[in-house]
DNA sequence: GTAATATATTTAACATGTTAATGGAAAGAG
DNA sequence: CTCTTTCCATTAACATGTTAAATATATTAC
């Protein structure tokens, strides 16, 4: 059974979004199932890792996470050690997130499979394919919604 | 701030799933909000209001949900008195689940303004660009997995 | 017909999504 | 300077996502 799914639900934009996203997902999150973290986690501590040291808020901006689901992942990771977190030097209300070293060797060791991962995405749906996706994905946040939030 | 996210992520496939979803989601979401249902209740009266009663696996699979999520989502339903549960005439392990009145009504009273959601969708983002998004999700969605799931 | 296997659904446990409310700290208005 | 407002982060409460285990019933193999 390759195509299980009903004709109808498949112009569904938000269940055809859901259905994409779990394809590209499932193989991701089975990786990071061995290592121990969640696929929130590992944007968090991908974003921490390529920009360095950010405050929460922009974590979450970053990472398409809401901040009371980042709250709990930041303590999460602070107890894994993957994470650290000090006091903002000015500011009192703000916090500033740091990835450890422990989190950096993570991040390392799996990068390559998840680079894997992606090139056998590219590959097997096509570059042109793949790049016409990803603009009209990107068209399609820039609009403005009805209710204007 | 039309767009304070940062290029790169722009291309990560996941992200620009994740936002698209959100994007169109978020007022349809709203409209459900006033209603009492979630967005997930709603997937699941609609299928049993086109295709007529069903049992729960089949149900799952229409609306793309996972069992144990859709145990709890019937649970909660049956409490609102929008569907009712039957056992199975001769297969004990299933059961029948049917859309209430009630919840044929509330289908009814919301259908108009999900259809004008998905109009303004269809206008403000073009109509071309729609169906190529959709062709390119389902397409996707066709793709073997590397692990084979 | 019984034992082994497979299927349908539920429960459990933990993580996240989502909205609203809370508490503490900075910024602005007067 | 004080009052109000705004902002940052957390907590609360409820719903769902996800994987694994449990339960009951059906099917298959022998």
């Amino acid at each position: 059974m390759t195509n299980p799914h009903a004709p109808e639900t498949n112009r569904s934009l938000p269940i055809a979004l859901l259905r994409a996203r779990e394809k590209v997902m499932g193989p991701i999150r089975a990786m990071l199932a061995d290592v121990g973290v969640t696929e929130q986690q590992w944007r968090v501590l991908r974003v921490l890792d390529e920009r360095g040291p950010l405050d929460p808020t922009e974590i979450a901006d970053r990472s398409c996470l809401l901040l009371p689901s980042l709250t709990r992942i930041l303590q999460t990771l602070e107890g894994k050690a993957l994470v650290s977190r000090a006091a903002h030097p000015t500011d009192r209300r703000k916090q500033v997130v740091t990835i450890t070293e422990d989190g950096q060797t993570l991040i390392a060791d799996n990068l390559k499979e998840s680079q894997r991962l992606n090139a056998w995405l590219r590959d097997s749906f096509g570059s042109e394919k793949l790049d016409a996706l990803l603009d009209l994905l990107n068209e399609l946040d820039q609009l403005d919604r009805p209710d204007g939030r």
